[in-house]
DNA sequence: GCCGCCAAAATATGATCAAATTATCGGAAG
DNA sequence: CTTCCGATAATTTGATCATATTTTGGCGGC
């Protein structure tokens, strides 16, 4: 799961030795586990299974956990026990509407940053995700999905509202899985196309309606998913 | 104010729900320590300094950092540096432009649940606010004003938005604070009145506009501290 | 069915190791 | 002789771990 090829600030790539500390490694386990639907809705996670599972030590995994949880990638249910958050039908409402906001304001702005050749890049993305999405492969397609995403917000030199949008992402990136389980890949947004030629041709307008159709599309497929299913979506 | 529980063999409540553990007391210390000013932009905060400041454990130290860094209160600042972030032009570009788009949402959505009661709660706040600008109190400012909103976010009905929005409030924060050690209290931005008697009347657009413009008041303010003085604020 | 014990899991502590910044000292150049 | 630069040592700080302590939830006895 190399998702490194980001261009995000890694304040962590510093030594030259080329370690990155427990915790991080952690981190970005767990973070990867989360966002691309190894771990379901509601699902449960302890931190000495984690210990025994990732073969780290505990305090590393205690900070990665109070990370997550400060991003909303998990929550505090209550008493002592940490898990997956479900998302509901408001949530999605909530999330929508965030990045209705915020992601179409991330992609103009990429656009007026973007060469050529980021955008082949993006294009070489955007190919990782029609394969994935032709042979019905879910994991990647979540995977490539948020790798093409990623790489336009992590462009648009908007630091603090790119970590803002990802975090909404660690949101919904549980249910997608769930609703790709449901649905299959056969009817996914993709308005990554008209998005493509419209940063090609420079057209910042067109690149921000596409990215708003986008996230439209997405949030609409999670809502249906939901109110498809009995409530919140879970595991099963 | 606080009663302090006192370890004493309480034969009815030994477990005393309420209790907070270390790493929370110890976060929400921090949290308040750097939403209301007390530590300056760029002021490097070390773990063992927070042990024997605080009389805690490194552990809950750790966990408490790991929140606020996940939260973006605080910044990894390369190798193992963690100091409050500092705000420059850009950033505050960004965190108006979010403020503004999410905020009057969170007002709108509040002004259709707040009852005549928690409109006088609010009111009560506004109240200690306007005290506090009239007396020149940087802190009860800044403190009463978080309040004022804090206290309409958490009445939308819309939780991660509100977190969301949060954490916007602890960037702005600290440089809140620096604004009014240059400006003092004299010329804040007050929309609050406008917000009130919308609310009252129960005008949901009208309580939208005026968040609205005390969010690009307050951001404006910002920006031109920051344009007046050298880059980005300091405490050097 | 209720109360109290037990085990498991989480919280918290302090020690220990590693890394980095800083301080100091010595040498070379002006 | 003074000053600047670089290398090395020392101190400071962060990361990790093993372990003690507390709490929770279950289980068995009454």
């Amino acid at each position: 799961m190399n998702i490194e090829t980001i261009p995000a600030p890694n304040p962590f790539a510093e030594t030259e030795t080329g370690k990155t500390p427990a915790h991080q490694s952690v981190y970005e386990n767990l973070r990867a586990m989360i966002l691309f639907g190894d771990l379901a809705p509601g699902q449960a996670v302890t931190i000495q299974g984690l210990v025994s599972e990732l073969g780290a030590g505990m305090t590393p995994v205690r900070e990665a956990l109070r990370r997550l949880i400060a991003e909303g990638a998990l929550t505090h249910q209550g008493n002592r026990r940490v898990c997956v958050p479900e998302l509901t039908p408001e949530g999605v409402d909530e999330l929508g509407f965030m990045r209705s906001a915020l992601e179409p304001e991330l992609t103009g702005r990429a656009a007026h940053r973007m060469t050529a050749q980021h955008i082949d890049t993006l294009r070489a993305v955007d190919a990782d995700l029609n394969a994935a999405i032709a042979t019905g492969n879910i994991g990647g397609y979540l995977t490539h999905n948020y790798r093409f995403h990623a790489y336009i917000y992590a462009s648009a030199d908007a630091p603090i509202m790119a970590a803002t949008v990802d975090r909404l992402w660690l949101r919904f990136g549980p249910s997608l899985r769930v609703v790709c389980g449901r649905f299959g890949t056969s009817n996914l947004p993709d308005k990554h196309a008209d998005l493509l030629a419209a940063l090609e041709s420079g057209d910042v307008d067109a690149a921000r309606q596409a990215m708003a159709e986008d996230v439209a599309q997405g949030t609409r497929q999670i809502r249906e998913a939901l109110s498809d299913g009995n409530g919140p979506v879970s595991s099963d």
